[in-house]
DNA sequence: ACCTGAACACCGTTCAAGT
DNA sequence: ACCTGAACACCGTTCAAGT
């Protein structure tokens, strides 16, 4: 018995390292298979042939797992083709993100869980504000229709980041005495998430995205755009 | 210090017997207190000067404990008053959810998490869809309109509820074959509920919602929306 | 009918130690 | 630098028993 080595070793990826994408990968692919109920720091690690605290060297608690695995993907959405309208190339981003909620099922969950907005989640976020306002779209109807498309945007809900879908300060919820540096960081990589961030700040002094408005102007679009369906005799098909 | 007994006792509630609405209101009184994260059933019924086992009394497991939660607030969400127009009507009670999810930070998760709709989330879903329906709209179009209301209705996403926010089949996420006698009882509670499942039934024979379509038919009025805004030189305020 | 006690099979994470 | 072992402070829930 033990000299016939034929069989290949019992899953654990033999090789003696881990590394943050291996562990991230191997999250993903555990929450594919089982679902995010399964997807525990013990379950993973015994799923990587390795003792739960190997993990926290790659990963800094449980929410860190979760937010790599979330980056990971989002990372991934497709790109329209670049030749495309504004109209489709917004439908085509806001597509891509519903097609990967269906390859992913835990992805909905993951992302209403999450706390922090991760770069790749900005990057979205800051392409689709950028395909809007190639459609010349002022920053201030770019940050308002943001909120209208909300969970569209995501193929979900995102009010789960505490201040709303098209609200753009950093990561932090307070107010935050803004580091220039770190600011222009943020330009330089999210250019017109910044922007729609300065326009809000100039437009009401408080600077705070008043997301009270923002429910009742997307409520007051939905109920208009209803109301004028019924007008015309609206029939589906 | 024994003798004086001035001190109220430390919060359990004196009186011997547990009861469900009791057990509810006390986790109400917790999340609101600490949020989600800090209710497990341990915790609860230590507050309640309970060991945990005699929760299980009242409530068939957490899930049970949270749907409970969620039914008691959304009972109490405000009616409009009676005189208005349905479009008034309906904000009303949009703005009822919300003003709830205001005052209970951690309904939204909740109802993010439930897997069940209790008989008052039903019961709201009916009532929005009666609105719409004294608004003169058509089942189909009133179907459409809940799915492009969407999180509106709740404050959030319903998209939780897997088959979407305008479906209304039975908790149950198969076809089920129809018990003509529940069924009787669904349409005597919730008359626009069947009648849109009814509507919906007949007009594609497999009965099931089309969720892509029904995304795609809000993207799109989104969209168009956003778009006439631009044409008509919209700006804020 | 309602509550208890002890137990089972789990969690995430800290801390001190090994190599 | 990376992984381990043992421990801490928790979970939800079953099952058999008490009153």
């Amino acid at each position: 018995m033990y000299t016939m080595s034929s069989e290949p070793p019992p899953t654990p990826r033999a090789a003696g390292r881990l590394s943050r994408s291996g562990v991230l990968e191997a999250a993903v692919a555990l929450a594919d298979r089982e679902g995010l109920e399964s997807l525990s720091m013990r379950r993973l690690a015994s799923e990587l042939g390795v003792v739960p605290m190997a993990l926290y060297k790659h990963v800094a608690d449980k929410d860190d797992l979760v937010a790599g695995m979330i980056d990971q993907i989002v990372a991934d959405y497709r790109a329209p083709q670049p030749g495309l309208d504004w109209r489709a190339a917004v439908r085509g981003r806001i597509m891509a993100a519903r097609d990967a909620l269906h390859e992913h099922p835990w992805l909905r969950s993951a992302l209403e869980r999450a706390t922090q907005r991760t770069p790749a989640v900005l990057g979205h976020m800051d392409a689709v504000a950028g395909e809007l306002r190639r459609g010349g779209l002022s920053y201030d109807l770019v940050h308002h229709a943001m909120h209208a498309l909300g969970h569209r945007i995501w193929g979900f809900s995102p009010e789960a980041f505490s201040d709303g879908a098209g609200s753009t300060t950093a990561p932090d919820a307070e107010p935050a005495p803004v580091d220039p540096a770190q600011l222009a960081a943020m330009a330089e990589r999210y250019p017109h998430v910044v922007a729609i961030a300065l326009d809000t700040a100039q437009r009401a002094p408080g600077g705070a995205c008043d997301t009270e408005a923002e429910f009742a102007f997307t409520l007051d679009l939905l109920l208009d755009a209803v109301s004028s369906l019924h007008a015309a005799g609206w029939r589906s098909r």
